[in-house]
RNA sequence: UGGGGCGUGGCCAAGUGGCAAGGCGCGGGACUUUGGAUCCCGUAUUCGGAGGUUCGAAUCCUCCCGCCCCAACCA
């Protein structure tokens, strides 16, 4: 059993929970699932849940279910049945055959329910909502037993297989678990097992007109699948002894639910009515947006499905509430891009350089590194000319103190070029920088100092050669960290959550660069190839994540 | 005033009677042809509070305080 211990990855009590449970007997193998309902995209919360599922099933050696709990076909959509595989798909997880739906265990519910009405244990109710919601009293009232609660069992068969038939409208009646309704728990008092609905189910079509509540539908599913661990958030702990009570009532195998608490990540919102809202209301362009917590927003983003399994892994999985610092993703994503993408330059907001002792018409190509951290990934050429284009910050007269780049009479390194000292500016009628002057050391070719102390280095882009861009940098979408705690969360959302820059020039390696695509601007961050906008001639880049800017704090602080 | 949970540094989080892991963040330094990356160092005499048990408590007991969830024919 000890081999089952030796993992390396960080443990849990949810982890620990299972090994008990294999060590004990109590189950001979480990069986999740992953159960979202197809009413809204997946955001980076389900993906907490997902790699809790998937990763203890992997971890086991067992098996991880994708289930989609569809009971309730006003909200549910094959749109989004579509859209939540194939997050999970590219988070980069398998159910292999295990693709189920609660809805294809509808007939088994159905015999079920018929079991438990005739083991006196369900009742039809014909009470209104409003009257079931009187019944129930309050969280310090006991509820009071429905009029029809003692119905003899041969009238429940009857009309509870008539309110099947589709005989009664909408509402009219209920099936209930006859259990108690003085319990201090709510949930125990006579839970409603199934609601007439006259809805076409995405799946099931009119074959129903009767659809059973979460409560009976979910424990069943995880029985008839073999689960062994039922894992879901905080807030289902209050159903834990209806899941029990459902089984033990039916006898039938029993899983076991155990719940965690769900994440809450800084400066964005993660219900799914709030995101739902930002859609609708049009503050974001759609549940993709680079600026949503969703998976698809995230994914269109710049986000690898690496960096988000590390977040979820290094958040850990407890029951305390909780709020993750948002610098935690980026910094997962930072980490993970390092390694893997390759550098580019990029200037995203141009300033004209002028070396005015590099001959005319001259031109050359010089070798740049494709990814230091990576030699295997090799070197390119870029094109060197007389006139470039540099960012705007890179040039700053008077130079603010500890400034490194350039600035009148100083001296600064173009990457991988020459080393250039600035000799003149160029101003507008309103004394903005148009160009910047200056001359080249021939000797200093590919970036040699030989010896001098050059302390800045910058990017650059020949003018000649750069390819246009439009560029969408993203800050956080909320400028409060919780933006929930408060009524009009939405007046937070950030105004400058979007940038868009549309006279970004690139290096000419970039024009071929595919949607999805992701590169290391140099000195900038990582960016990524927008997957909806972009097109051959007209790319467009979201920027993912900046790289760390020390030079923004120094210069914050003094 | 009912039921169910949770409280360890700024944010996560290990630890479950033997003397407070780790990560993020933050501060400082080294190095550097990305002010990137990397590497060092620092960052809780103390575990919501107060009592108690014990040689010894974040871990056990008692009381108190605070926070979260539950009154959809939603999941």
């Amino acid at each position: 059993m000890s081999e089952l211990e030796a993992k390396d990855k960080p443990s849990n009590f949810i982890r620990d929970a299972a090994l008990e449970d294999l060590k004990s007997g109590r189950y001979k193998g480990i069986v999740t699932r992953f159960p979202p309902e197809p009413n809204g995209y997946l955001h980076i919360g389900h993906a907490k849940a997902i790699c809790l599922d998937f990763g203890l099933a992997l971890e086991f050696g067992g098996r991880c279910h994708l289930r989609f709990d569809d009971t309730n076909p006003a909200k549910e959509t094959t749109e989004y049945v579509e859209a939540i595989k194939a997050d999970v798909r590219w988070l980069g997880f398998d159910w292999g055959p295990h693709l189920y739906h609660a809805s294809d265990y509808f007939d088994r519910l159905y015999e079920w329910a018929e079991a438990l009405i005739k083991k006196g244990l369900a009742y039809v109710d014909d009470l209104t909502p409003d009257q079931v919601a009187e019944y129930r009293g309050t969280l310090t009232v006991p509820g009071r037993e429905s009029p029809y609660r003692n119905r003899a069992v041969g009238e429940n068969l009857d009309l509870f297989r008539r309110m099947r038939a589709g005989e009664f409208p909408d509402g009219s009646k209920t099936l209930r678990a006859k259990i108690d309704m003085a319990a201090g728990n709510l949930n125990l008092r006579d839970p409603v097992m199934y609601r007439i609905r006259k809805t076409a189910h995405h799946r099931t079509g009119d074959t129903w007109c009767i659809y059973p509540m979460y409560d009976w539908a979910h424990g069943q599913s995880d029985s008839i699948e073999g689960v062994t661990h039922s894992l879901c958030t905080l807030e289902y702990e209050d159903h834990r002894p209806l899941y029990d009570w459902y089984i033990q009532a039916l006898g039938i195998y029993a899983p076991r639910q155990i719940e965690f608490a769900r994440l809450n990540l800084s400066h964005t919102v993660m219900s799914k009515r709030k995101l739902l809202q930002l859609v609708e209301e049009g503050l974001v362009s759609g549940w993709d947006d680079p600026r949503m917590p969703t998976l698809a927003g995230l994914r269109r983003r710049g986000y690898t499905p690496g960096a988000i399994r590390d977040f979820c892994e290094r958040i850990g999985i407890a029951k305390a509430d909780n709020l993750v610092d948002i610098a935690l993703l980026e910094h997962c994503l930072r980490e993970d891009l390092n390694l893997r993408a390759e550098r580019r330059m990029a200037v995203l907001r141009p300033l004209r350089l002028i070396i005015e002792n590099y001959p005319e018409g001259h031109a050359e190509e010089l070798d740049a590194v494709n990814n230091p951290e990576d030699p295997g990934a090799g070197t390119r050429k870029v094109p060197f000319a007389r006139i470039l284009y540099i960012e705007q910050d890179d040039f700053r007269d008077p130079p603010p103190p500890k400034y490194f780049r350039l600035s009148p009479g100083v001296e600064v390194r173009l990457r991988y070029a020459y080393i250039v000292k600035c000799t003149g500016v160029e101003r507008d009628a309103a004394g903005q920088v148009t160009t910047v002057r200056c001359e080249y050391d021939p000797a200093s070719r590919g970036g040699d100092a030989r010896g001098r102390k050059v302390k800045g280095t910058i990017h650059w882009v020949s003018a000649a050669d750069a390819v246009d861009a439009e560029v969408r940098l993203y800050d956080h979408l909320f400028t409060a960290p919780k933006p929930d705690e408060t009524e009009d969360w939405k007046t937070l959302v950030n105004p400058r959550s979007l940038e868009v820059l549309r006279g970004a020039k690139l290096e000419p390696s970039l024009a071929g660069a595919k949607a999805g695509d992701r590169f290391q601007f140099e000195r900038q961050g990582y960016f990524s190839v927008d997957s909806r906008d972009s097109a051959p001639g007209r790319l467009v880049f979201n920027r993912a994540v900046g790289l760390r800017d020390t030079w923004a704090k120094i210069e914050a602080k003094t």
